[in-house]
DNA sequence: ATATAAATGATAATCTTTTTCATTTACAGC
DNA sequence: GCTGTAAATGAAAAAGATTATCATTTATAT
């Protein structure tokens, strides 16, 4: 289950970042779509309905978002970073290389390894990225 | 054990490619580098004995590099692409998040989990990104 | 040596992201 | 409801990263 707008705005706050219209906008733009948005794509959805709203202004409401955790950044692909709503569990992503599908996972974790490698390594371990790419089905089928 | 110079010239040309002078150079910068460099650093480092040759040389060679799986890429970070030269055995990376420096480590496999995911989504998997982020020994130190 | 397809580099175009700074605004405190 | 203030915004420009085009050069098979 996806974050929705709201928490996703009321963590803002509780965070002590105002609650501007524009931020608003954001957060509703990347909640409201299933696919994972780069930022391109979220400035122009943001500007349907918030037109005078400025690219840096994307880019700076995603920088806290992401450090919040409250939406997830995806590394893969050819513009290389977008963003869907986080989810309060920890999972992962599946790609389709042809298409950009997103499909979440959870259940899989590292624990075990990053207590490995911190060990052996000496290692603070902060996070980690794991994605996986592939063809979806549909695009298996239309080649 | 890295893949050395030699070994990924001679893939190249394995491989169909021809080897030219600006090729070698562009291997000799990332395999004579313990650590993992942007297309930036690299073009700079391979100017020093190769002056005239340009920045579209280096992504054109990456691009063969790591298709071939030559060299490694990595995602993380600031200028979020760079490269290190490839191992002939299956690794992953982990990142400090301040410093940069790279830890290879292998022995760690997702084949059961990729059965498992192609099993429930139907996606046919071609390949993964694991990485991890932390604090080196180094910098937690010197903080 | 020659022929030829592949590779290169100059140039420019196109994106993406970051800086700077004057103006505006959210909201805490009254 | 006002007011003050720090935070946020947007315009503009700069900086950085990546890709496209195309005439010239070159590696290599024959
Ligand atoms: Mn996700
Ligand atoms: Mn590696
Ligand atoms: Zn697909
Ligand atoms: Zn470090």
């Amino acid at each position: 289950m996806r974050l929705t707008e709201r928490k996703i705005a009321a963590a803002l706050r509780r965070h002590g970042y105002k609650l501007t219209p524009q931020r608003r906008s954001v957060i509703r733009a990347i909640a409201s779509s299933q696919d994972h948005l780069t930022p391109a794509a979220i400035y122009l959805k943001v500007r349907q309905d918030h037109p005078s709203i400025g690219l840096v202004t994307i880019y700076r409401t995603l920088d806290i978002l992401v450090r919040l955790e409250l939406i997830c950044e995806l590394h893969a692909g050819g513009s290389c970073h977008s963003y869907t709503t986080g989810a309060p569990e920890h999972h992962h992503h599946l790609i389709c290389s042809n298409c950009g599908e997103v499909i979440d996972f959870s259940g899989y974790y590292l624990t075990e390894l990053e207590q490995r490698l911190s060990r052996e390594t000496g290692f603070k371990i902060e996070g980690h990225l794991l994605e996986f790419i592939g063809r979806c089905q549909n695009c298996q089928q239309n080649d």
